[in-house]
DNA sequence: CGACGGATATAGATCGATCTAAATCCTCCG
DNA sequence: CGGAGGATTTAGATCGATCTATATCCGTCG
């Protein structure tokens, strides 16, 4: 049994009929009016039970011009780091009841602006956007276009006045630096260097200025790529130079990982004659060997502030915008940095 | 500029106004249908292109009885495992331009019964869902109840002739000790052991059965729990016993970093005098030190088989049920099982 | 007794598309 | 010229809720 004929669902005037009371009052009862008698109540949810009646929301959201559903277009679902952000939003998002609906930009451009389009056509009353790589003004227009309320999280394209909601990467990495530096630390080489969006040029401010501010060496940068790779035969080549580096601050923790066992390639010990240092704290930082510090941007805080906001921007329909969230980093210290500096 | 505006968005019949047709004709030009003259199609599109219109596809939804959307509900988004099968789900979904939405029920089959309902209300054309721990029969009475296709992935509870897709973990299992025994290992120890779900169960009957065809020592199983965590303290004890095993096979691949950190701080050296078996291919596994051997079970593949069977049967609308799909695993030989029988 | 007013209940329009059934429009043929 | 018949087009009902404005009920008070 069970199969899923296609019967006509129960409608609320189904339920108002056969509870002996019109389809307005039914519908009062579902949103639990005030209005409607103690008695009329109790009748007319008795009768939706016993019919199996189903709230057909769709219908409900023609009428309201609302869903009560979000957007939320990433550059890489599949990445831990986006599925913790996204794990963020959805537990904000169904606090409210809110159901979110997940499109992958896979950092094309062309693709984000056909994801967003399908959400708006689904009636989404609002936009979590992680930008592509590459977003332009072509998205800029189109949102404006699509009136619709969105809030960047992680990379903040410029968009007329954008809500956005991110982490401080710039001071994290100059924790890092400082952490370092003060475990005595001193050609400190940047691994993963990028100007692809936001997140990643502000990396490199971090880096810099921190170099500047402590007075070292400049100039020891990486380049990285997309997907998280990057100039292997440069690290290679600085790694075997006359004064190479004694520690590594990376773009994010893959590549810190993938730094670790390079060095052990070339006979260095990390966490002992080299310290590495990560970004994101994910799962397997901590499990890494030696377990790998890293500084914590906290994609879920950041995933939960974006909905909050988001649902703030929803309700006030209209008024000030351009709110920026800044969830700060923090260290994690751990092996990879040296033992002196570590408790456990 | 470009507050949104809550103004009333352009409706199909003031295109159709417009460009001087009625709204069935501009209904059948949104549609491609061949009954609309060229030339009639061409104002049309013109006159919706001026006007940005777009698409109401939550009417269509309520006429049409059917969204174009569907559920996906797992115990655990936020784990890079079930992203990925989402990523593979949202591939194929992308591909019929059907939008996915997001439920997590973290394993609580409260939850999980709260948010099928949920998304019953949007009207969700159907479900994946990923069952969480202690599914019961309360679960299938509500889906029977909901009258809704559903197919599960990855573990299935005892639904009434349910689809399933989901990975071989026994002969997954069964692959890794083959190969171990092939390697020269006789006292395999099996870390992780649940019967949480179907998939757990499954790898427990692979790890019992393989044991028996090789003719090994019976008994060798660490329990597990939920959330990755296993009996730390009976691995310890086996390790410290007279005749230690010097092999395991883990439940999955985050359990199995854990155990190569654990045989260090035991003195020994993973991939050298004890070879570790993990299961998923996670991203961390190649990555780690030494890099993990592992049995993949292509997630995405599932997702993407999973996303279509739904398809199917949404598209059918009735028939046959209860097919399985099983993705074959494939065990990926890495370091973390001995140099001798690695390539690279 | 009739009017007033708070408490309930409801009729009917409405959201924006799709669908059915029927109306037009042409062209061409007898 | 009348009409058959394919090609287009359309009026109007419909999906299932919400919203506005109005009706009805009933007790109370002048």
């Amino acid at each position: 049994m069970s199969e899923y004929t296609n019967r006509r669902p129960v409608s609320l005037l189904d339920v108002a009929k056969a509870a002996g009371v019109s389809r307005a009052t039914a519908s009062l009862v579902l949103r639990e009016s005030p209005l409607v008698a103690d008695g009329t109540r109790q009748r007319v949810v008795e009768t939706m039970k016993n019919l199996g009646y189903i709230y057909n929301r769709g219908a409900a959201n023609l009428r309201r011009n609302s869903t009560g559903t979000i957007g939320l277009v990433l550059s890489n679902i599949g990445s831990p780091f986006y599925s913790t952000l996204m794990a963020g939003v959805d537990e904000t998002n169904e606090a409210g009841s809110i159901v979110t609906l997940v499109a992958n930009s896979v950092d094309s451009p062309d693709r984000q602006i056909r994801q967003i389009r399908r959400l708006r056509e689904h009636n989404v009353d609002g936009i979590i956007l992680c930008p592509a790589i590459g977003s332009d003004e072509t998205l800029a227009a189109e949102l404006a276009r699509l009136d619709l309320p969105c809030v960047q999280a992680l990379r903040h394209a410029e968009l007329l006045g954008g809500d956005y909601v991110g982490a401080d990467y710039r001071s994290g990495i100059e924790k890092a630096v400082r952490h370092l530096v003060g475990s005595g630390r001193r050609r400190i080489v940047f691994v993963g260097a990028t100007t692809l969006h936001s997140a990643a040029r502000e990396r490199n401010e971090g880096f810099r200025h921190a170099i500047r501010m402590h007075g070292l060496n400049d100039g020891l940068v990486v380049a990285g790529a997309p997907d998280n790779a990057y100039d292997v035969a440069a690290l290679d080549r600085l790694l075997k130079a006359r004064n190479p580096p004694d520690a590594a601050v990376c773009y994010n923790d893959v590549i810190a990982l993938d730094v670790m066992n390079r060095l052990r390639s070339h006979g260095r010990q990390p966490g002992q004659d080299f310290a590495v240092i990560g970004m994101d704290n994910l799962p397997q930082a901590a499990g890494a060997f030696p377990a790998l510090t890293t500084i914590a941007t906290h994609p879920r805080e950041v995933g939960q502030q974006a909905a909050a906001l988001l649902q703030k921007r929803i309700a006030q329909l209209g008024p000030s915008k351009g709110e920026h969230i800044i969830v700060p980093p923090s260290l994690i210290v751990r092996r990879s940095c040296g033992e002196a500096s570590v408790a456990a």
